[in-house]
DNA sequence: AATGAATGAGGATTCATTCAT
DNA sequence: GATGAATGAATCCTCATTCAT
């Protein structure tokens, strides 16, 4: 608030301003001058905080997947069962989604950037999803999951969530509790071996 | 190329060469100026084809939307069984994605437009996509298929194609035939009914 | 005139606008809006000439730089005697700098340019000042100029030219054509041989 | 340093700053933010000793004159024969210019001012020049000067120095002690009566 | 006196679009 | 139909200056 002090939380302001844009009108679609008026400081403000528009975006996708991330893995406890554990990241995930409607329309904008950021996105995230990596390999040793590469899993099994969060936000499908139960047990179904439920129930 | 000529296949000369540059720049990443250039035209000659740039971009989509169903549905045959026609589409689908780089990388582009666009994207799509809703239709009823929204069943399905060959392509992962096939059943799980499966082998 | 061509003179009239603006506000002082405005041209046009501001500055320069040499050795005739040959380029020079105010003051502003940029201005302007380097060289040998290097005779004979023709024409100081002419003279000690002069009247 | 000191040398602190900055980046190529760092202060504090940039500027202008004259005047002893007087002065102007680059560099970024500026600039300078003035006169009465106006005295004379001087300093040119002796005396001869030295030495 | 966060006007540059040829 | 020079609004970003602390 003083102007002489650091104004730690100006920062936070940006990037909420920043998210509800991006959400809104998506990449490219909005200006600097939009973005100072919405977090109602001035422009020049912006680059006391940020080196440039681009840094702006770039530490903001970082921080958005890192919040996915911590999302994801609340309550996650290794010592429960491995579709246990698998259900509450779904749940998790699902209900970040439709809960920040900003966060996950934001997140999508981020997908396409140009591939060499998307691969040290895609290197930090992987830091994080440490625990995520951990459930498949159980997964896979005790042939609970299919003998697949983490990427493939994570995109049978979470990356269905953030399409149809959008979808769900946007109005265009309607997903309650009942059928979030179905959709978490058929995206485990993609990533379960079936052999293993060959005569016998669920594991869980 | 001679001025006098009409000149019928410039529309699409010009659309190619946004394709390139959109999957290679992204949505807001080139000009007018070189798209002319790369088309190898004079930047009004683009005028005399599209009202503006977000017509074109309109267009464009459009086209790539029925490009993307009609390779799915390359010979498709009703007659065979639920999930031969499904292994058919998913291949398809693959195939034409790691196929046109270009097209594949644009497509990504315009999955996060304003609202309203998506909307009317999204019902010109359920038209070409027909056949797949009989199928869909048609698994539910027989029970081979979960009993999910259309929607649904193809944000777990067809999806995941969509985000895995842009990773393939971006070389961050590697996908053989082996490891397709693999693929393809995985995402059949995840929409047949698993019930079905319990005690027999796969009905195909 | 016509949109459709080349407009080779309006690369013309931009650099006019600029000599103008360079002469009035200084190296900094004048904004592309203004010169524009002078010009009489859209902002964007002048950027369909030159790549940026410093490229329209540096063109400007080596253009100034040759305007200046060109105008300096007008009429210039090897065969003359040097005194005689110094005379006519110190008179051309002062003529041209009076007759041309606006290229006067510009020129300077270019004298203080970054060292590295002075330097390549500097050798450009050796290139076509090679008649006045073979008239020092000619006038070393007869003895009839002082032993020092071009550099150090430039300085001291035609530098003083500019800096007061920038005083003339400011108004600070008034100068007829007789006392150019006693200048001139005493210029022409300054790297004349004195001892050359002794018991004779001047060998021209 | 404590806020609660006079601090009555930060005045100086920001001058040779701003010499520092100028002679590196010319006029308008340093910021005041810049200018801070360099100084050691902060920006704000540079607004209480100067109104703005411009009176920094043109008082900084006002005092690097004084240095100039001060130096050149070193040791002026009006006892001393007039060709004695100057060849001191020139002296004493060559080795100010070369063993303060910064200065000598940004003296020249003044001499480019508008008109305006200028004139009060140069009034300024004659009032300190006046032991200047006064050699001239009395070199002029005494037939060992021509009789030409002081500015143009000035400009045959002394402006030379500068111009060399910033040559010398950018490595453009090499100019040692005994080199430094021969331009003295050619620019003695440029402002000499060549008469008066006529069948007899030096009157030194 | 000193600070430095905040301001917002003004700078250079880009680019979709127009239109005379 | 085709051109591409010209436009000028809109962009990002800088920076002199202010002022609460």
């Amino acid at each position: 608030m003083s102007p002489a002090k650091p104004s730690i939380d100006k920062r936070e302001i940006i990037f909420s301003a920043t998210i509800k844009l991006l959400a809104k009108y998506g990449f490219h679609g909005f200006s600097i001058k939009q973005l100072a008026e919405e977090a109602g400081v001035a422009a020049g403000t912006i680059y006391l905080y940020f080196k440039d528009r681009d840094e702006l975006i770039r530490e903001l996708n970082t921080q958005i997947i890192d919040d996915f991330i911590k999302a994801t893995l609340d309550g996650h406890d290794p010592e429960q069962s491995i579709k246990h554990q698998y259900r509450r990241m779904c749940c998790n995930l699902w209900h970040f989604c439709i809960e920040n409607p900003c966060i996950t329309h934001s997140k999508a904008q981020f997908d396409h950037l140009p591939p060499d950021i998307l691969r040290s996105q895609r290197s930090h995230a992987w830091v994080g999803l440490q625990p995520v990596k951990n459930l498949f390999e159980q997964g896979r040793n005790t042939k609970q999951i299919k003998n697949l590469s983490d990427d493939i899993l994570i995109s049978l099994s979470f990356e269905p969530y953030l399409f149809l969060s959008r979808q769900h936000l946007l109005g265009l499908i309607q997903v309650n509790d009942e059928t979030l139960t179905h959709i978490i047990d058929a995206s485990w179904d993609a990533i379960a071996c079936s052999t293993a439920t060959h005569g016998k129930h669920n594991q869980e």
